[in-house]
DNA sequence: TCTAATTATTACCTTTTGGTGGGTAGCGCA
DNA sequence: TGCGCTACCCACCAAAAGGTAATAATTAGA
């Protein structure tokens, strides 16, 4: 079996926080478990099937967990395991960088906007 | 013009440090100015095309800065601007964080191997 | 005159990622 | 009977990201 190769640290927590949901996702897991809707609501842009493939992603590299309550209509909700807890720090500096970011871009006159900064 | 709107910081964070090989190539500059050869040297896995290409980006995100000696045959340089430092202590922690994820998938069997950690 | 050295560009192709629109399950209620 | 609610899955398509290979430019030195 062909073994994986890194050749350094990021590389491995890139594939696991990177592309161009999952940080977002987890930034939002941060502050409490959500519920499919509510992460939906909280990501306008996401489609539904992305929303889903991306939770499945982080929750086999067990960063998420999954909780369903046996209800009609269903409801599944879902949280950061603890281990997912270790990236909270980072999540967070990773926004704030980010909302200084736009904020040097706003301005230097781009014509950008934030909606809701770090802890919605 | 249309207003580009971002709903999170962390998602303008990964607008730059991003994608496959920004976060690498920030690491190993997070030590000291590398010219371009070195750099490929220290990611063996990355082509000639995508290590200008994710230059030139970062550099035009004011990331890093582009240094030309006038020299034959050419001598180029990169280093983190003053503001790209504003990073390192994030990629600091993706790396570390990542050598420990490296560290617990072997633990539990994952046929994976990480060859350099942090400080290369 | 020919080659080595270093950085960078271009055209072309493959792979990965993301988006759309449809459909299902199962219970409650008008 | 038929619709709404919630989560979610699938087939298909479009766009973005990344990979390969060939080529340029320039001058020292064999």
């Amino acid at each position: 079996m062909p073994t994986k190769t890194y050749h350094i640290g990021v590389e491995a927590t890139m594939e696991i926080i990177g592309g161009k949901w999952k940080s977002i996702i987890l930034c939002h897991l941060r502050h409490h478990a959500m519920r499919t809707g509510e992460l939906a609501r909280a990501i306008p842009q996401i489609s539904q099937k992305m929303l889903t493939q991306q939770l499945r992603e982080l929750e086999a590299a067990n960063i998420v967990s999954r909780h369903v309550y046996k209800q009609v209509p269903p409801r599944v909700d879902y949280a950061l395991t603890d281990y997912g807890e270790s990236l909270s720090g980072i999540l967070h500096e990773l926004c704030v960088w980010g909302e200084d970011n736009i904020d040097r871009r706003q301005a230097a006159g781009e014509p950008i906007t934030l909606m809701s900064r770090d802890d919605v």
